[in-house]
RNA sequence: GCGGGAAUAGCUCAGUUGGUAGAGCAUCAGCUUCCCAAGCUGAGGGUCGCGGGUUCGAGUCCCGUUUUCCGCUCCA
């Protein structure tokens, strides 16, 4: 474990060093888990997103894509119960380590009050007998009208503190209160904190009120919400897919662990529309789909796993997830969950539009039931990056650390050097540099000796370096190196384009 | 969020009982012209995370804070 850890750390300080990942507003600090992507890091990044593009969008004529907005109505998370499940404010008592719903700390205080008052009652029914009269005695008895009176106190700065969504004044009241905890029975509490998981912010003029709204937590419901549009502009017949690339925030209290959990990320998603009761055929075939396009990346298979949820959330009737094998153990890359008709049906009934296809093998309409697959584009980036991290010692007992990314993936596909910077070699290089830079990311690098230039690419996880020496200004060849291998081949200028190009197709299709 | 560690150059780290900030690698310029790091010469880069305090004097001691790592907790 703490070898894995080191391994951890130094695929970080490696990320870092060469303008893979940086942290955010660095200067300033940084700011907790947010993290930016520099100058090789968005080559991966934009080269993972395309790669699963082309895979899910361009190789299947029944996906199409989406880009929709990160802002959404506020009733679209009404509709998902992205309002409703996370909206409690909680507390920990800091003795005991348990974790209580504020609200419900003080609605047990009032339940108290309510026991005495009852207990009064009870007292008096047995002394008063056949003649007691309930309400007469609640509305005259000063004891129960004080017990009243305080519990309305309460109540209404409970609920107007709920209603203003204001955390300081449940921790006062709490405090005023001298509510203890149940467990520890100590009174050391933390902060008021809502536990809600989205981002909210204002759009629009203040005054007309109810303004507020939140930054998706998921992308997914952009898609729900134009299935309708996309079906119906795009003549979209069942089965079919929308898929879609883009950020998602949500308010993690614990965000940690690099790029693995950060507050803003960014998702790679697809819904898969489907027939009632094929759903599990479906589901079955994604889920292959799905493993076999991590396979296709050449990384072996015992990095990863499926992993099937036993305790589903509230929209789904199957649930896996498939697992890789980060530096920090097994851990979930990306979800293939049966979602139901649950989506489209809360927001039918939320928007009061129909949100259903006609089948016209079946002669009627129906909402269709979604099989979902979603990736997490940041943890495929760490996954690519920590598999890739490579350090070897050699034949000759030097030591290299090499990034073996998937030449599909890799920032830069190949350098081109110039063996030594004379004899007009910088110019020829420059010239082949200039054939290939529109096709592919090319560098060119001059400075220092040609080994320690290997390196360099090396440790950036370029496939290919192409090398201009004395032979090629006679018969314009080259020497081509590999990354991993490092060996050498001579060919001819005309042939590196078709070389690469063959090299980083990938192998989506099986 | 709680508890415990850590923070010194781009990276890895050293810095003695408190006394003028260092190394290796990396980077840049020049030389060398060499097919797998570590040849030669030179250069740049740090208000020691930030803010207070103690002291004649703080990278070093104390307090707070931020970031980060580990454990717990959380993750519809």
């Amino acid at each position: 474990m703490a070898n894995n850890e080191d391994f951890f750390k130094k695929v970080i300080s490696h990320a870092k060093e060469y303008g893979f990942v940086f942290p955010s507003s660095e200067i300033y600090d940084g700011l907790s888990a947010v993290y930016d992507y520099g100058q090789y890091g968005v080559e991966l990044k934009n080269n993972i997103k395309d790669y699963w593009w082309k895979a899910m969008v361009q190789y299947h004529d029944n996906i199409v894509g989406l880009d929709a907005a990160i802002f959404m109505h506020p009733k679209t998370w009404k509709a998902s119960g992205h309002v409703d499940a996370f909206n409690d404010p909680m507390i920990d008592n800091k003795d005991s380590k348990k974790r209580y719903r504020a609200d419900v700390l003080v609605e047990d205080y009032l339940a108290k009050i309510e026991a005495k008052i009852e207990k009064e009652v009870s007292k008096a029914a047995k002394r008063f007998g056949d003649s007691f009269d309930h309400e007469q005695f609640v509305s005259t008895n000063p004891r129960v009208a004080g017990y009243l009176e305080k519990m309305e106190t309460i109540k209404s700065s409970l609920y107007k503190a709920m209603d203003n969504n204001d955390l300081t004044a449940i921790k006062e009241l709490i405090e005023e209160l001298e509510i203890a905890c149940p467990i520890s029975g100590s009174r050391n509490w933390t902060e008021v904190r809502q536990f809600n998981l989205m981002f909210a912010t204002q759009i629009g003029s203040l005054s007309e009120g109810a303004n507020q709204i939140y930054l998706r937590p998921e992308t997914a419901q952009g898609i729900f919400v134009n299935f309708l549009n996309v079906m119906k502009s795009g003549r979209m017949k069942i089965p079919f897919g929308i898929a879609q690339i883009g950020k998602a925030f949500r308010n993690e209290i614990v965000a940690r662990q690099f790029i693995f959990r950060m507050r803003e990320f960014e998702q790679m998603e697809m819904q898969f529309f489907v027939r009632p009761g094929d759903e599990m055929k479906w589901f079955k075939y994604w889920k292959e789909q799905r493993m076999n396009w991590h396979l296709s990346l050449g990384i072996p298979e015992k990095f990863f796993r499926f992993h099937k949820h036993e305790k589903l959330a509230h929209y789904a009737n199957a649930a896996f997830d498939i697992e890789f094998e980060f530096p920090i153990g097994f851990k979930e890359l990306e979800g293939i969950h049966s979602r139901t008709d649950f989506d489209l049906n809360a927001h039918q009934e939320h928007s009061g539009k129909k949100l259903q296809y006609f089948d016209p093998e079946l002669n009627k309409s129906y909402v269709p039931y979604v099989v979902e697959t979603s990736i997490g584009l940041d943890r495929t980036f760490l996954a690519v990056l920590s598999y890739a991290y490579t350090e070897e010692t050699l034949d000759d007992g030097s030591e290299r650390i090499m990034m073996k990314i998937p030449p599909v993936l890799a920032p830069i596909k190949a350098a081109i050097l110039p063996l030594v910077k004379k004899d007009g070699m910088p110019e020829k290089a420059r010239q082949i540099m200039d054939s290939l830079k529109m096709d592919y990311m090319c560098q060119y690098d001059e400075k220092d000796a040609i080994g320690r230039r290997y390196r360099r690419q090396d440790a950036i996880g370029t496939p290919y370096c192409i090398t201009v020496d004395h032979q090629t200004l006679e018969d314009n060849t080259v020497t081509i190196r590999e990354r991993d291998s490092m060996k050498q081949d001579r060919i001819g200028i005309d042939k590196i384009s078709g070389i690469i190009s063959d090299r980083i197709k990938g192998n989506i299709l099986k």
